[in-house]
DNA sequence: CTGTGCTAGTGTTCCTGTTCACATGGCTCC
DNA sequence: GGAGCCATGTGAACAGGAACACTAGCACAG
């Protein structure tokens, strides 16, 4: 009767979840250097973390490691990049570009881990027609029916604060499920969407303060 | 004997820090509409919050509501400001000036809160020696000597993740303490220089990871 | 084959942040 | 001037994540 019985999900922890996606990161690059088995102290001190939060970490999902040695770079690699579901490809629509959009387009380190942006969106007549490195540039109102045709899963918010919930409004009714927002605003959606925000302005104020804490 | 006989901190939780941010641009908004108060309830419910978690964090700073009636939003909006360190103008160092780079130079939310990209390090020699908006573009070596002259006390460092290390040595060396990382790393920094990172791929990853649980 | 050493996995404790619920205290209206 | 209202401020309960410390189990040496 339950969904999936071969695996239960004890409700992971948001942070265990971004650490994972460290966690890969490291790996990765052990691989490459040859390293073959790791052990959760040593992959610990990488981040200033405490071992035994590693050990958990992986712990949600299975037993990865070998007791007394560790765990095995490429296994455990590639059993993160399944949880992750860095194993597929992720068909990425990205609205808005401007500034940001363009950077983010340019960004090398997506296509890497399986981020494809198939198709990006904009409304201003001097770029929405074109083509950037093969990816059509469309009017907003292309977004539903190309949704369907291309399989889009996340959306990428790029555009003005003012913009940016019109926007999330067409990202959801067009179905996709999850949202990586750029813009300064809480948007609002329903919750079987994922949001997830990356706001520079709380990242640099967060820093003033502790500045204004010290220069007073 | 203690430094700060005036004003005690009670180990303000960085979360509080970051919603803090998210009120002070909410108050901004409502003072351009022309409301004069506003209540705990009425800010919560703008971020789905609980009412309760409003008022400590204000607390934390001192009593800042009027019983019975709210928070007088101009009179808060200030405070809040002055918290966070918003009421004076933040000399920013911007290292890096690639596709990033260039989209958070042209980004118009800076400036606005008091955040001046007063000069740019790029060592890419196309850039380097250029001005963009009036604002100089160097080699990374001058660094520290522009650091003491600009009085810089933030920087961004939006380099590839290979250099990343090596910027933020410098930036720490030249005696910057605050330093807003978008390279896709965990810099090592000393304990009195603050640091944020914002990183895209734990970001993305986050989401693949709850829509990979679905798409099973 | 057996013993030792090492490190993963895990139950428990600790601690920080969030929520609840109540008492406090200024404003307004009569 | 006093009584009632209403939203703040705050101590106490609660929850959830992180750290600790112990147990389990595999590998390798002798």
């Amino acid at each position: 009767m339950t969904p999936r019985p071969s695996f239960k999900i004890p409700k992971i922890p948001e942070m265990t979840i971004r650490r994972l996606s460290v966690y890969t990161r490291c790996l990765l690059q052990l691989e490459e250097d040859g390293v073959k088995t790791v052990s959760s102290e040593e992959l610990a001190e990488r981040f200033s973390l405490n071992s035994a939060q590693v050990r958990k970490d992986l712990a949600y999902f299975g037993e990865f490691g070998v007791r007394g040695i560790g765990y095995y770079v490429s296994g455990l690699k590639a059993e993160l990049q399944k949880i992750l579901g860095l194993d597929r490809e992720w068909q990425v629509a990205l609205v808005g570009f401007g500034n940001l959009g363009s950077a983010l387009f340019n960004y090398k380190g997506f296509a890497h881990q399986g981020f494809r942006i198939s198709v990006i969106f904009d409304d201003d007549p001097q770029k929405a027609g074109r083509t950037v490195d093969g990816v059509p540039i469309l009017p907003l109102r292309e977004l539903a029916p190309e949704a369907k045709g291309r399989n889009l899963q996340i959306g990428i918010v790029a555009v003005p604060a003012e913009a940016a919930q019109a926007v999330a409004d067409r990202l959801v009714a067009a179905g996709i499920k999850a949202i990586l927002n750029f813009a300064p605003t809480r948007l609002k959606v329903p919750k079987d969407v994922r949001l997830q925000n990356v706001d520079l302005s709380i990242e640099l104020e967060t820093l003033s303060f502790h500045l204004a804490q010290v220069t007073r």
